[in-house]
RNA sequence: GGGCCGGUAGAUCAGCGGUAGAUCGCCUGCUUUGCAAGCAGGAGGCCUCGGGUUCAAAUCCCGACCGGUCCA
């Protein structure tokens, strides 16, 4: 990095300074010691007036893009919820709109230079929320976005900054002397470059990225021990604080004070709760901001002891239950609007993945108004939200937020609950708890320490003491190593030309072990969740048979039962009923996705998808088991669709376009890597980008007859389900089971389940009756037993020969008689002496009674030996 | 995707190799005749499923399935 590297800032009046903490570089108008860093520099803004004009969030973002309107492409906001890429859960900053399609040069950007403000949500600081006074879960990130290809130069690092320095000094007429510009190597999702931090007063209030280098092996430049190699592509990547800028221009209280001042006045109202006195408020936001990592005991103690010395009326009991109410507020703020985001992307609480951090955020929630002391308003409270970001958030499916809120406020009432009775019995049991106790509570039962704290309160009358928790290591998951490696060769793909090719000729491009790779083929490789075609090579007289095609590394490869040379003519034949079926499954996928979506609500997106040849699985997510009703409502509705012959159009459309005319909906499935999407249309009905082959009409489906559904995973529900000749064969299948059990149960389908419980019920019947035979028979054969002694044991003899299930039950009679029994039993023909004792040694009594321990088998309670072995007037 | 906890009467759970239990609820009778009342008696269990070990498994081992929960 060199001063030549941004030679703007001379012209704009800025020098390159080190700073003395912490020894980084940083630009700025004034001489100065430190860099403006929060770790070096002190939050100064507050009660400063940096910004003249003060802002709320609307008016700071219509400052923000209205600055850039004239120059820039005005882009909409993306949702919380990234379903153009799988590798995050949620969009943590405004760049990721672009990854990796725009980024690695497939697609364009929407528009170029553009301007947005992406609302993002970060889960990281979710437990310093409502507590620093400045950590948030979610938040907009406003940019100033450029890509400059080759030839294409839009803005470089020279323009960013002019924009920048004009935005805070010009629009919101920031004074020059209080910016700084941090130096600092950036790296991130696959990509690295130089980067500026922004400062104002000590707040950070935007990232300028300049992103130009790729991760590579072959790299040349080495960022945090990683190698990178420059790309064509030079993205102007940059990252502002809409919130940070809003508390800036307030330059008071906490960043959820300036945020949603309107939120905060309606949660003291409600609450009743007295606002913190201004003067304790900014005493504590000056140990708390600075307070990093964290402290919470520092925070405390330090604010305790400087209001204590300067306030004589200072009562530490009011200022701790009145900062706590406050806290509550403040973290509700913030989590209402992060919810409004997740929801309003049909989120569904889980407990995995994306879901999990909803539950998260909505329990936390939950928490937050009982410490307020007041009914849960959730619902009013993300509706109040959506008030204000109407704009940012577009639509607002009220019914489903509501429908979610109300299931969780049961579950979770649930597990509060059960996790009360038991704390309860684990205390009547043990007297307390043990740390073991309260982390297994939480880890296992969900149940937060402080409830776990304050039941044990309430039960014993006396508080339980307990670190923070450790919350174990997570090992990282390694990836699967797949061991076939081959270069890349490109084939043709007749199946997409016409997917009614079922024969065709090609030649060999490359051979291998059991393997060869054509120059064109209509052999289908395995790929979204539509299975690999089947069927033969004929290489002259020589017939080999493919049992597997797989695209690898993007080329398709074709496994054979043998070797065929390269630059050779082959003839290619697919199992054409295999493959005939699976298009039916195929295209019936989508349309069940789609009607399935009509039924049950917008919220439904696919998760998953296996076709098959005689099944097919859709994974959808729902929040409840697919009833009876709405399983028969689809069908229905699936075939009307059949009947009406809906026409099924494939289209490769330019991936702006398609977004703009079809919306994230698009991505079902994986996302390719292409400028142009693969569009299947279902008339009317669906759009899917999808890389499968299909039919032409929807009445070529026949038939999709639903088989079950279950619930996977909470939040993802499962339909299995037959179509076409899948669908007639499955029914053929039920009326065999039927014809096959008519006669064991004699009657007809409509009875069929009231005849087979009453079979069951004879069954249960007869299986009582006979342990109490063998009970009735125990007695019996112990009440008319004979005392015996010999070699010196007093034991029951046993009359008769008795079977061999009767002997555990005569376990607990010996042990009732204290006196142990011989018998003499028999299985199968094969008899054999057995002692029944308790309290005794049954082997060894027997090994006494017959004179040796040959054969004996069993332990202490049950002990048998062949017969033979022991006296015979014994048994007689 | 990983870890942890669990699945026994209608409900909540105990039992953790030897004849399946408690509390609440339910039914019957009595006592009270206004309360979430008292007393006595009773019904109600493929102890989730499959395999293994054992004379004997709700209990121990292995594997499914289902649920809960914490963390990626």
């Amino acid at each position: 990095m060199t001063e030549s590297e941004y030679p703007v800032f001379d012209s704009l009046g800025y020098q390159r300074q080190k700073c003395v903490k912490c020894g980084k570089h940083f630009w700025s108008s004034e001489r100065r010691a430190t860099c403006g860093d929060s770790d070096c520099d002190r939050y100064t803004f507050l009660g400063a007036k940096m910004v003249p004009k003060p802002y709320d969030v609307n008016s700071m973002r219509k400052a923000f893009i209205d600055f850039f309107r004239s120059s820039h492409g005005v882009v909409k906001p993306y949702p919380v919820v990234p379903r153009w890429r799988e590798d995050v859960l949620l969009v943590n900053a405004s760049i990721y709109d672009f990854q990796p399609h725009v980024t690695m040069g497939f697609a364009k950007p929407p528009e170029n230079p553009l301007v947005m403000s992406q609302p993002c949500v970060r889960m990281t600081d979710v437990e310093n929320v409502g507590v620093t006074g400045r950590h948030l879960t979610g938040f907009e990130m406003m940019c100033h976005d450029s890509f400059n290809s080759p030839g294409h130069e839009v803005y470089w690092k020279n323009g960013t900054i002019e924009y920048c320095n004009n935005l805070l000094t010009e629009a919101l007429r920031i004074d020059r002397g209080n910016v700084t510009y941090t130096e600092k190597p950036w790296s991130g999702g696959g990509n690295a470059g130089n980067a500026l931090e922004v400062f104002v007063g000590g707040v950070e209030i935007a990232t300028l990225v300049f992103m130009d280098l790729r991760k590579d092996p072959k790299g040349e430049r080495i960022i945090d021990g990683e190698k990178y190699s420059p790309m064509e592509m030079q993205v102007v990547d940059t990252g502002y604080g809409l919130e940070r800028m809003t508390w800036l221009s307030r330059s008071k209280g906490t960043i959820y004070d300036a945020v949603y001042p309107g939120l905060v006045s309606h949660l003291l109202d409600l609450s009743g709760t007295e606002p913190l006195p201004e003067d304790h408020l900014m005493q504590y936001l000056d140990f708390a901001i600075h307070s990093d990592p964290y402290n919470e005991k520092d925070v405390i103690a330090g604010t305790v002891k400087a209001l204590n010395s300067r306030d004589s009326g200072f009562s530490e009991k009011s200022f701790l239950d009145s900062l706590s109410k406050m806290r509550a507020i403040w973290s509700l703020s913030d989590h209402s609007r992060t919810l409004l985001f997740m929801l309003s992307s049909h989120v569904i609480p889980s407990n995995v993945r994306v879901g999990y951090l909803a539950r998260l955020l909505i329990r936390k929630a939950l928490r937050h108004f009982k410490t307020l002391g007041i009914d849960d308003q959730l619902d009013e409270l993300i509706n109040l939200q959506y008030g204000n970001y109407r704009e940012i958030i577009g639509k607002f499916d009220l019914e489903f937020s509501t429908t979610i809120l109300e299931r969780e406020r049961t579950k979770y009432a649930e597990v509060i609950r059960n996790g009360t009775s038991l704390v309860h019995r684990i205390i009547d049991k043990k007297g307390s708890l043990s740390e073991k106790d309260i982390a297994e509570l939480y880890e296992s039962h969900g149940i937060p320490p402080e409830t776990v704290a304050q039941l044990v309160t309430e039960k014993i009358g006396k508080p339980v003491s307990f670190n923070r928790l450790q919350i174990r290591e997570t090992v990282e998951a390694h990836e699967k190593a797949d061991t076939f490696q081959i270069e890349k060769f490109d084939t043709r793909p007749l199946y997409y030309d016409d997917t009614s090719i079922r024969e065709f000729t090609a030649l060999v491009v490359h051979s291998g072990n059991n393997f060869v790779v054509l120059n064109q083929t209509a052999f289908y490789p395995e790929g979204g969740g539509q299975p690999f075609d089947t069927g033969f090579l004929f290489y002259g007289s020589k017939k080999f048979e493919v049992s597997r095609v797989q695209k690898i590394n993007g080329t398709i490869v074709h496994f054979i039962d043998g070797d065929i040379p390269e630059k050779v003519r082959v003839r290619g034949v697919i199992d054409s009923e295999r493959r005939d079926r699976l298009m039916v499954s195929h295209s019936a996928t989508h349309l069940l996705l789609a009607v399935t979506r009509e039924v049950l609500g917008p919220h439904i997106w696919q998760s998953g998808v296996q076709k098959g040849t005689d099944y097919s699985r859709l994974d959808v997510t729902h929040y409840e088991k697919i009833s009876d009703a709405d399983v028969k409502k689809i069908e229905m509705r699936c075939l009307e669709l059949i009947r009406q012959g809906k026409s099924i159009s494939v289209k490769m459309v330019e991936w702006n376009s398609a977004l703009k005319k079809y919306g994230f909906r698009l991505f079902q499935g994986g996302v390719p890597l292409s400028n142009k999407l693969r569009v299947v249309e279902i008339e009317d009905t669906d759009a899917e980008g999808c890389g499968g082959t299909h039919l032409k009409n929807t009445s070529e489906i026949g038939m999709i007859k639903i088989v079950r559904v279950e619930s996977i995973q909470e939040g993802i529900q499962r339909i299995i389900f037959a179509s076409g000749i899948g669908a007639l064969e499955y029914s053929q299948k039920l009326q065999g089971f039927y014809n096959s059990t008519v006669p064991y149960l004699a009657s007809g389908i409509d009875d069929a389940a009231e005849k087979f419980s009453k079979v069951y019920e004879g069954y249960l019947e007869k299986r009582k009756s006979h342990e109490r035979i063998i009970d009735e028979m125990a007695d019996l054969l112990v009440s008319t037993s004979e005392p015996m002694k010999e070699n010196g044991i007093d034991f029951y003899r046993v009359r008769g020969m008795v079977h061999e299930e009767i002997l555990p039950a005569l376990v607990p009679r010996a042990k009732k008689i204290r006196v142990p029994l011989l018998v003499y039993s028999s299985t199968g023909g094969i008899g054999k002496i057995t002692v029944v004792s308790y309290g005794e040694t049954a082997a060894g009594i027997l090994a006494q009674l017959s004179g040796t321990n040959e054969g004996i088998t069993g332990n202490a309670r049950v002990a048998s030996q062949p017969i033979g072995k022991i006296n015979e007037k014994l048994i007689s």
